[in-house]
DNA sequence: ATGGTTGTCCTACAA
């Protein structure tokens, strides 16, 4: 089974993207973050047409979050439960045996901020949520744009980075206490090239310049993780004309 | 240089 996380940055502008993406890279699963728009305006004919059925937890403007599957999935929640949240940010499915959870954590802003301060007791919360899941869903993936870089190594100037949003010890901790209940990072399962990242600004010519942070993540439980062979970036997207900001991520398990 | 670009929606705001 071979599954994938993206954020697209608005949805129906991307929509031409995503085809060349699920022709090309042909993934079981798909989890969309920033699809930006109300479940009247969602693609989903585009995206039946495509091969994958679909759920979608979306919004008008901001955040909304979407999973494709060639198979469908059963059992769909939105949202954390026991958080009360306005913001369209998680939904969670089954497919086959595998519990996927698509998570659009907040950006944060900027440090101190209250949209920092709501960053993290989202994270707080996810991180509870989570656990208790992984109880009755040993075999669960947890994808999407997590705006958090883990390591120096994910960040192409850390020295500039530290302290700011995106890269705070405060984030990383967050993280790292959510990866500690019963995670692995898929990506640093295996060899990566130097400079692997998911996002580049769409200022300063970022991309070509080679700019960007790693923070679009696979978060497999360990159980899952014993079934994965390959986790790699696809950085094609983000080169095409008119792109999201963010590259995709593909996580193959043998299943 | 505290800069710059994109998406939504029409004016700021979020990223």
């Amino acid at each position: 089974m071979r599954i994938a996380t993206w954020n697209v940055n608005s949805l129906n502008v991307r929509l031409p993207h995503l085809e060349a993406f699920l022709r090309d890279q042909s993934p079981d699963v798909v989890c969309l973050q920033e699809t930006k728009c109300e479940e009247s305006k969602f693609p989903g004919a585009e995206i039946e047409a495509m091969g994958y059925r679909w759920v979608h937890n979306g919004q008008k403007t901001y955040n909304g979050v979407a999973i494709l599957a060639k198979a469908g999935c059963g059992n769909v929640g939105s949202g954390i439960p026991e958080f009360a949240d306005e913001q369209s940010r998680v939904i969670a499915g089954d497919v086959g045996d595998v519990r996927i959870v698509c998570v659009y954590v907040p950006n944060g802003q900027s440090v101190g901020s209250d949209k920092y301060e709501y960053k993290l007791r989202w994270l707080t919360a996810l991180r509870a949520w989570l656990a208790a899941e992984l109880v009755a869903h040993p075999k669960m993936a947890v994808l999407g744009d997590y705006n958090i870089a883990p390591e120096a190594r994910d960040v192409h100037d850390p020295l500039a980075w530290e302290g700011r949003v995106l890269f705070s010890e405060p984030e990383r901790a967050a993280l790292k206490g959510l990866i500690a209940t019963g995670f692995v990072d898929a990506f640093r399962l295996f060899e990566q090239p130097e400079k692997s990242f998911t996002w580049w600004d769409y200022r300063l010519n970022a991309f070509k310049r080679k700019m960007g942070l790693r923070i679009d993540h696979v978060l497999l439980s360990t159980a899952l993780a014993k079934a994965c062979t390959a986790c790699t970036i696809d950085t094609g997207p983000r080169g095409l004309e008119r792109p999201s900001d963010h590259a995709p991520v593909l996580c193959e398990l043998s299943l």
